[in-house]
RNA sequence: GGAGAAAUGGCAGAGCGGUCGAAUGCGGCAGUCUUGAAAACUGUUGUACCGCAAGGUACCGGGGGUUCGAAUCCCUCUUUCUCCGCCA
């Protein structure tokens, strides 16, 4: 959510810069700017009469212990008036709130300047390639294939367990996740990034600190006896560990790893996409997130792009980085770099990481404040990235090492599997 | 799940319905002293909103109520602790 004072100073910038996201934003700031205006006069009249009474019963207090009685009596009197006042402006100031919130949790992040304008996926710009070419023979299979072969994903038995995009992973493919989790872990820990285990269930507060609601709760497994929502992802709760936090300059960077299952509703999805891994349910991902000083987090992004490159450059996977255009970035990111990875038997680019940089924009739901060196609050930057999510490296990874001899795994992860060959 | 106790500033811990944004201690920050440090002493030390400012308003776990006036009384929710039961 954008800061209401941003909003009044940069009006024009922000109209212009939403543009990109093909959102006009023309009327809802001027409504948001209006609405405050009022806000500012409810507040002022309402803190005069709340002045007002407060001195009046102070008076009242005077007066008993002067035993005036009488006099304090009739001040009593004054009182109830102001009283009715103040009640009718302290129930307009919570409607003048409730709804500019409202108006605010819908304008989404100003995209940074270097966003390319565009509508869909079709206009990111793929600002790096790693050309590794990847030939297989004419027998090759797709994952889903040879995860049948192999016996090491089973999605029917998912399906019979729990239902589809649930799949159960066993011997050798059980195995390689858990190599997979803990490669990427201490890849992260390599780069100084503190390890989190956070819970897999988070509550409505957490929902509102990440951005997931009040828009997205379509997207969340939500489980109503207990009010309780299963993660999308390990960003919630690693992020909103920093809600209503105050930290001080020398904190800075705050650089967590955390694994988890992620577990998403995924409404609406059909056709091709969901075939095999490359759209689940429930899947695992190693997530990393970091809480910087606002004039660092642009370089902080091009960090964390560069540590999942390095991932990727392990795992000896053909990959892409995309810019993401307007019309594909998320709601609540500034900046976004998509990670692809190629599929030689599918033939195509899956997404495997977006890593973004929210600015303040998460910082202002969560409340994550950091005091400057003038001593002043001032609202952090988060940014976070996937590094990674399993299921499409795997997927890539069977289709494109399959040999006669079985699927080979990168060298770099033998020592987590104690295998080389899935076969 | 049953019974009881509690929730106050960064932490510890007072708090009688008005003088409480809240004693005191510790910690933090600034200063005096010192070659430097420690000690000692002095001062300072929450957040948000409104206001050019002076200043005002709100916040003592959350929400509601009583009252002219609530950290203090009442209701409710949440959390924590102790005891009992159950259990990975």
């Amino acid at each position: 959510m954008l800061q209401t004072t941003f909003i009044r100073e940069n009006e024009t910038l922000i109209i212009e810069r939403l543009k990109k996201r093909n959102f006009d934003a023309t009327t809802i700031i001027r409504q948001i700017i209006e609405l405050d205006d009022n806000r500012k006069k409810t507040q002022q009249d309402l803190d005069a009469l709340l002045s007002e009474s407060n001195q009046l019963a102070k008076q009242i207090g005077d007066l008993f212990k002067q035993g005036k009685q009488q006099e304090a009596a009739a001040l009593k009197e004054e009182t109830a008036l102001l009283k009715d006042k103040s009640t009718f402006l302290k129930e307009q100031q919570t409607s003048i709130n409730d709804e500019l919130l409202k108006l605010l949790y819908q304008v989404p992040n100003i995209p940074n300047e270097i966003v390319p304008a565009g509508k869909s996926d079709a206009d990111n710009e793929i600002v790096f390639e790693n050309k590794k070419q990847i030939t297989l023979s004419n027998q090759k299979l797709p994952h889903w294939e040879l995860a049948k072969k192999y016996n090491i994903i089973d999605f029917e038995l998912g399906v019979k367990i729990t239902g589809a995009g649930f799949p159960i992973y066993r011997g050798k493919g059980a195995k390689l996740q858990r190599a997979l989790i803990r490669f990427f872990i201490d890849e992260a820990e390599k780069s100084g990034y503190e390890e989190i285990m956070p819970p897999l269930m988070v509550n409505e507060a957490s929902g509102y600190g990440t951005g997931q609601l009040p828009d997205k709760e379509g997207q969340m497994y939500y489980m109503p006896v207990d009010d309780l929502y299963m993660i999308p992802t390990a960003e919630v709760p690693i992020t909103n560990i920093y809600r209503d936090v105050i930290l001080k300059e020398e904190d800075f960077p705050i650089k967590n790893v955390g694994y988890t299952p992620c577990f998403r509703r995924e409404a609406g999805s059909y056709g091709k996409d969901v075939r095999g891994l490359n759209r689940l349910h429930q899947f695992d991902k190693v997530e990393i997130v970091q809480i910087q000083h606002p004039s660092k987090s642009y370089e902080t992004l091009d960090l964390m792009v560069e540590h999942v490159k390095g991932l990727l450059e392990k795992l000896e996977l053909p990959y892409r980085i995309a810019r993401l255009c307007g019309g594909d970035l998320g709601f609540t990111s500034a900046l976004t770099y998509d990670m692809e990875v190629f599929s030689a038997a599918q033939e195509k680019w899956l997404e495997v990481s977006s890593i973004s940089n929210f600015e303040a924009f998460q910082a202002n739901r969560l409340k994550c404040r950091f005091k400057n060196k003038e001593g002043k609050i001032e609202l952090v930057h988060t940014l976070n990235g996937s590094a990674l999510a399993l299921p499409r490296i795997l997927a890539a990874l069977l289709e494109n090492n399959q040999t006669e001899n079985g699927i080979k795994i990168p060298e770099a992860l033998i020592a987590y599997t104690g295998f080389e060959f899935i076969n």
